[in-house]
RNA sequence: GCGGGUGUGGCGGAAUGGUAGACGCGGCGGACUCAAAAUCCGCUUCUGGCGACAGAGUGGGGGUUCAAGUCCCUUCACCCGCACCA
């Protein structure tokens, strides 16, 4: 008899399953493919917070096994990006050094998770033969006329060096640093992600993700429905296009705003309002998009011009002012201050009229102290007064455009994708720049394009990458005319990579294809993703991007990539997420050590609900642990001691079954935890009584454990005198028939308050039950009126009385 | 402002409308021990009482119901996401 020594086991387990891995493959089986976030292999190693996800998906995996699946599990490395190239500006290293010995780190940090990863095909962006197919899917969007080049004004991050795409500017702070973004005019590589928009937001409905993630992407793609107007500018051969959602408003627009960006801005500005205009659009150029959107007091300055209303033919002053956004809709609008909070606050402020144009009852307001965004029937507009406004949309919109002079239109908040980055460390875009032909892309036989060795990495602050400064590379032939040409010298982002590596899982090792197209549809789309809410709108949109892309090709079969996605809550200390800078980050190595990895696996989903942040707590990992030792001494003691089952055994074995497998289907997997906790009791009482556990009782609960605590299972599965892994086992089921107890106990209530409770026989009548009950609350009953009697069976009894 | 989430003992957290606090941590008491650690057993929501017991109790206020942490209305606090998107 030894004592639990998890130190001894899961070395000794884990040599095991090297020398004779689970079996995971068999297609006679039906197929699982549970992925995870590949991480970013940094510096810093893994904390425990990263564990959590990887366990969920680890538990998941294995009870599929356990189900009669074969599951795909992998893992890899997502290891392009700005960390690996400013350690390797510091220490005068190359960055793929660094990212090979970090690899080397987070591979043995994950190995003592023990997950089921099938290391044979771990992947790596920024290994050539991977970065081949990222370049070669680059290749196949431009001659889809879905990537080009387009001077326009782009995020900055001056600390990053480099520009950032929408999604990676979000609030006006890089994504990466927190630094404010600036603007700066570049020519930059685009992907058309706009072409898809529609596809982005109906493809949703469809996928079982978290409603708050279907929102977010939802709400980026932000599409409207409304027309797009022309206001004539009076006395100019101009007209200023503007986009709204209400064209029922129309006839209440009394004057307009430009966005001081607006190429109108200054063109129709007169004279005597120039210099202030000047001084007003170089300010708003000079603000950071940050302070911009903070301060919402609203400024402006009139142009000194007219718009004519093309409905009433009014003459209305235009305006330029910085609460119109230049890249959402067309830079202006027409203002409607009647009907919008903003427009009413900027009418207030430089004392603009207000005309209403709907009102709740159809009859006119005696004074709008705020504006009226509600329904209501429309007034002041000509003959449409009387009109619903809901109607009203539609009705406008459609005289607008038998005038010729608006159109319908649909509008979206989603910018296409700034794809190119001036840095070393990414995926070289494969395109040759000639000066006969154009861009022209890189032949898909010369594909990859090596990422060749620089003198330095430094980034520039010119907005060039710094393969700009290798001639040799850079200057090279055009593959369509021979002439004289050079190499495009940005590269991709980091989101390039990872927005299509879980199809290289299928396949890892693929030469003539991205993957085979066999393999990918036996294991594709992903049954089960995890990971982190973060890449909401980033990661999980440009994959879903990228796969809708493939499927056009006929690269794949699907359009929707995940099928499940589940979010794990972070783990929190002293109430702050554990991230890469450092203090409160908590190490697994440690942890695992005095421990063993499979208290902490057990710990990780016993801290609290999978989906909800939780606090870090060592001293429960002492508790899981106690746990684990209670088991290892039940099951020796009960191999010692084998018994036959008697009723009460088999009916806690089932209970026992049924349970945990209810609160697994359901997710719980904290009460999974208790619920092993709970039953390992009960059947040490039980082992105690009865002198040891049946056969059946013992299996079942190793084989339930297994997922969880995969090194103490299989050692207790050799215990009990098996060769063959646990793994190879199915998982139990429970005989619904043994869940009912023999005797119920049943609380007794008089009007609702808890009196008493009294045991009964499970079978007992109604009529029993109550008889026993009154007998029971006899003095408190007596001379009662008993109104009514509730009886729940095997519950409760309510009485509820009178007097 | 909009969207999402969370409020339950000393702490983490359990509860298909049916005995609130499972399970664990911590605490208290006991067993074992020369002793300690480890382990095992018991108690542990609060208030009052020696006690059996009584009362209160799931952020606050209302409501539905025989019965509400759970359903409805309302309100407060904290966290996260988006935010002058026309």
């Amino acid at each position: 008899m030894g004592k639990y020594n998890f130190t001894e086991i899961e070395k000794k387990v884990r040599a095991e399953w090297e020398k004779h891995p689970i079996n995971i493959y068999d297609d006679k089986k039906p197929r699982f493919y549970c992925l995870d976030m590949f991480p970013y292999p940094s510096g810093k190693g893994l904390h425990v917070g990263h564990w959590r996800g990887y366990v969920l998906s680890d538990v998941l995996s294995r009870y599929k096994i356990l189900r009669g699946f074969q599951v795909l599990h992998p893992m890899g490395w997502d290891a392009f990006g700005l960390p690996a190239e400013n350690f390797a500006i510091k220490n005068n290293v190359h960055p793929s050094a660094g990212v090979a010995e970090n690899v080397e780190n987070f591979r043995r940090q994950l190995k003592e998770i023990s997950a089921v990863y099938d290391w044979s095909r771990e992947i790596n962006t920024t290994d050539p033969e991977y970065y081949r197919w990222t370049q070669w899917i680059f290749v196949r969007m431009f001659k889809h006329g879905l990537a080009y080049e387009k001077e326009m004004p782009l995020n900055w991050c001056p600390k990053c060096k480099a520009v950032l795409a929408n999604e990676e500017a979000v609030g006006g702070e890089c994504d990466r640093c927190h630094t404010p973004v600036t603007k700066r005019m570049l020519r930059q590589w685009m992907l058309k992600i706009t072409a898809y928009a529609d596809r982005l937001l109906g493809g949703l409905d469809s996928l079982d993700w978290p409603e708050k993630v279907k929102k977010m992407q939802s709400e980026w793609i932000g599409k409207s429905y409304g027309a797009e107007i022309d206001f004539p500018v009076a006395g100019a051969d101009e007209a200023i296009k503007v986009f709204t959602t209400r064209p029922d408003t129309l006839y209440g627009a009394t004057f307009m705003v430009l966005s001081p960006e607006h190429p109108l801005a200054e063109r129709i500005t007169v004279e005597s309002q120039l210099e202030e205009m000047d001084e007003y659009r170089r300010k708003a150029a000079a603000k950071s998009s940050v302070n911009r959107m903070a301060d919402r007091n609203k400024t402006g300055v009139f142009t000194g011009s007219y718009g004519i209303n093309p409905l009433n033919g009014e003459k209305i002053p235009i305006w330029v002012s910085d609460y119109v956004l230049i890249d959402y809709g067309t830079g202006a609008i027409m203002c409607v201050p009647a009907h919008d909070e903003r427009d009413f606050e900027f009418a207030k402020k430089f004392g603009l009229p207000i005309t209403e144009v709907i009102s709740r009852d159809g009859k006119p307001s005696e004074e709008l102290s705020e504006a009226y965004i509600g329904e209501g029937f429309m007034i002041n507009s000509g003959a449409f007064d009387g009109t619903p406004s809901g109607e009203a949309k539609e009705a406008v919109a459609d005289y607008l455009e038998e005038k010729g002079i608006g159109t319908k239109t649909v509008n979206y908040k989603l910018r296409d994708w700034v794809f190119s980055r001036q840095r070393y460390w990414g995926e070289p875009i494969p395109i040759i720049h000639c000066e006969k032909c154009g861009a022209v892309p890189v032949p898909e036989d010369e594909l990859p394009v090596l990422l060749p060795e620089v003198a330095s990495y430094q980034p520039t602050e010119t907005g060039e990458s710094p393969l700009a400064n290798m001639d040799s590379w850079v200057n090279t032939t055009c593959p369509r005319c021979g002439g004289p040409a050079k190499r495009e010298t940005n590269t991709m982002p980091q989101w390039a990579g990872s927005s299509w590596y879980f199809l290289r899982y299928a396949d890892p090792h693929n030469q003539t294809a991205l993957a085979d197209k066999d393999a990918l549809k036996k294991w594709l789309p992903v049954d089960y993703y995890v990971g982190g809410v973060e890449h909401a709108v980033l990661h999980l949109l440009y994959a879903r991007f990228y796969t809708k892309f493939l499927y056009d090709i006929g690269a794949v079969e699907f359009e929707e990539p995940f099928i499940k996605l589940f979010n794990q809550g972070m783990i929190t200390n002293k109430g702050h997420k554990m991230d890469k800078s450092g203090d409160n980050s908590v190490s697994p190595d440690e942890i695992v050590r005095r421990y063993g990895c499979d208290s902490l696996r057990m710990y990780e989903l016993f801290v609290g609900p999978p989906e909800l942040d939780s606090e870090w707590d060592e001293r429960s990992i002492e508790g899981v642990n106690r746990y684990l030792n209670r088991v290892w001494k039940l099951i020796e003691d009960s191999c010692l001691k084998s018994v036959k089952a008697d009723r009460r055994m088999k009916q806690i074995r089932n209970k026992m079954i049924y349970e945990i497998t209810n609160r697994l289907e359901r997710w719980s997997l904290n009460t999974v935890v208790s619920g092993f906790m709970e039953y390992t009791n009960k059947l040490a009482d039980i082992a105690r009584q009865a002198g040891g556990l049946d056969k059946e009782t013992r299996d079942s609960l190793i084989i339930m454990l297994a997922p969880f605590a995969p090194h103490i299972a299989e050692e207790l599965w050799r215990i009990t005198g098996r060769e063959a892994s646990v793994f190879n086992e199915r998982w139990p089921e429970a005989d619904e028939t043994m869940l009912a107890e023999d005797t119920v106990t049943v609380a007794l209530q008089i009007n609702g308050k808890l009196r008493d409770s009294i045991t009964v026989d499970a079978e007992a009548s109604r009529d029993e039950v109550l008889a026993a009950a009154r007998q029971a609350l006899s003095e408190r009953l007596d001379g009662k009126e008993i109104v009514k009697e509730i009886y729940v069976p095997g519950r409760i009894v309510n009485f509820v009385i009178k007097g």
